[in-house]
RNA sequence: GCUUCCUUAGCUCAGUCGGUUAGAGCAUCUGACUGUUAAUCAGGGGGUCCUAGGUUCAAGUCCUAGAGGGAGCGCCA
């Protein structure tokens, strides 16, 4: 007999047919005359609820029917007797794929903390809470690709591996395949890469913007969507060394249009969650946060607010001046806090912000210098709770305002000559966005710490799996 | 990287002012129960109190250092 998906069988009538399952046992429990077993298979949060009639199976078959057990069922699909579902099945043989010692299995029936979980991170894809996370991160991945291709973008492959020393978003992860106990010197004790496998230093790629841009010069509108690697030492529950980052880059458009497309786009993934992850919305609403799926109703029911960044000052000095204690300044020039960032998006407005046009000084170098040569049109969304969720901006296509800035910065370009080329043949005026695919993933799922919503974290001190 | 908190049974946690044999719930094991919903009820077993030093008649408790983890901040997505 063909085996069938739990989620398949789970919407099927009680008719008598004979159907054939697998899964994990998830818990089981009963009396002497009957037993049982919620069975999950991963299609789905929800169990089904094998019935073991033990006129049928001796103790010893059920013995190593315990949690996290693996079974093959077959059995008769039948209207269930009990409350909690609809259906159930009456088994008629129990096949233990693989046992799981009770004694030594870490994951249990009732419920386990998180930080437990994560030191178990081989397992936890098995309890509901990271099934409903890990099917919810799978959804919001198609639903990037589904809006993108809607869109007439291009998927564009950027390498994860880059000799380019100054993409400026941070510290990068060295690539080599020499001996780093015994490096070769040149003569000044510098590093001699030129026996490195790429003959020259070579990194994990920070990000994929720049070639992004080249595709955008070619293409007219790409995404990039792939790992991303930063070696700070950030330890916050909102920063991975590895992570997953999408970066469109779309040329012919200004900062309007760019502003609709990253609102747009979030609305986008959030309605799709919302249509597509209802089981897995419904239970991190109950089990984690009350107000998830009214949160991100609200998201896509409301405007953005797009703020300039000059205005959004005005606004922290009023609340300031009302007696808003605040731990930094906030004078303009100044790169907003956490604490200015959360009092604008939860407090003032209680919803999404776009913030617009920063001062040139807190911001990277290809951005667009505006007419009043002191901003750039920079347009970061600052979500709830999660705060900057978007970093975007309508980049510098002059080829001399471009360089100049370089040089003002003593950015080293030797070898981003290909970079600058975009701006030498065919320039046009571009713009794109970085969205932290992890990031997005915790205003979703509602969880708290960015190393739940991805199946293995890498963090400072910590690659385990 | 800075600040701060935590580490006691398989898991979650209590443990008073430093004082006798370190406790609870859940899990596990045994038994009971005719359909359970994280079943329930009764009973049993289960401890390097994170590690190394130190103070003290006496340390789970106080001190120092280290390890691991969380949170806040910085950096950022």
């Amino acid at each position: 007999m063909k085996r069938i998906e739990i989620k398949e069988v789970l919407a099927l009538s009680g008719d008598g047919r004979a159907v054939s399952v697998c899964g994990w046992v998830r818990s089981r429990r009963g009396n002497k005359n009957v037993s049982f077993i919620a069975l999950n298979d991963g299609s789905t949060i929800k169990n089904i609820q094998v019935v073991a009639d033990l006129a049928k199976f001796s103790d010893e078959d059920l013995r190593q029917v315990t949690t996290g057990a693996c079974l093959h069922v077959t059995g008769t699909l039948v209207e269930s007797m009990g409350a909690g579902q609809t259906v159930e099945i009456q088994a008629d043989s129990i096949e233990v794929y693989g046992t799981a010692d009770p004694l030594t299995y870490p994951l249990q029936k009732k419920g386990h903390s998180l930080e437990y979980l994560r030191e178990i991170a081989h397992l936890r894809p098995r309890t509901n809470t990271f099934g409903a996370v890990l099917r919810i991160r799978h959804n919001m991945a198609i639903a990037i690709h589904s809006y993108f291709h809607e869109h007439g973008y291009f998927y564009f492959h950027t390498p994860l591996i880059t000799a380019s020393d100054c993409e400026g978003a941070g510290q990068m992860f060295q690539v080599t395949t020499k001996n780093l106990y015994n490096l070769k010197k040149d003569k000044d004790g510098q590093i001699d890469y030129s026996d490195d496998f790429f003959g020259k230093m070579a990194a994990l790629t920070v990000s994929g913007q720049l070639e992004g841009e080249l595709g955008a010069m070619a293409l007219g509108k790409i995404y990039t969507f792939g790992p991303t690697f930063r070696a700070e030492n950030s330890n916050t529950p909102r920063h991975l060394a590895e992570f997953w980052m999408i970066e469109p880059e779309v040329a012919f458009i200004q900062k309007e249009e760019l502003m609709d497309l990253e609102e747009d786009f979030l609305k986008y993934c959030v309605r799709w969650a919302l249509d597509n992850c209802k089981d897995d919305l419904q239970f991190l609403n109950d089990m984690f946060d009350k107000g998830l799926i009214e949160r991100l109703r609200s998201v896509i029911d409301t405007d953005f607010v797009r703020l300039p960044y000059t205005e959004g000052i005005a606004i922290l000095q009023e609340a300031v001046k009302k007696g808003r204690k605040f731990e930094f300044p906030c004078n303009w020039g100044d790169d907003l806090a956490s604490e200015h960032e959360r009092y604008l998006v939860e407090e003032h407005f209680g919803k999404p912000v776009i913030m617009t046009d920063y001062p040139k000084e807190i911001k990277a170098f290809y951005m667009k210098l505006n007419e009043d040569n002191q901003t750039v049109q920079g347009t970061d969304v600052l979500f709830p709770a999660i705060g900057e969720i978007i970093g975007g901006s309508v980049r510098e296509e002059n080829y001399d305002k471009l360089m100049a800035e370089i040089e003002r910065r003593n950015i080293p370009m030797k070898d981003m000559w290909w970079y600058l080329d975009t701006r030498r043949y065919g320039s046009a005026p571009h713009a794109g966005f970085g969205l932290g695919f992890e990031r997005l993933l915790l205003f979703v799922t509602g969880m708290q710490n960015i190393r739940d919503v991805i199946p293995f974290p890498r963090t400072p001190k910590s690659a385990e799996f």
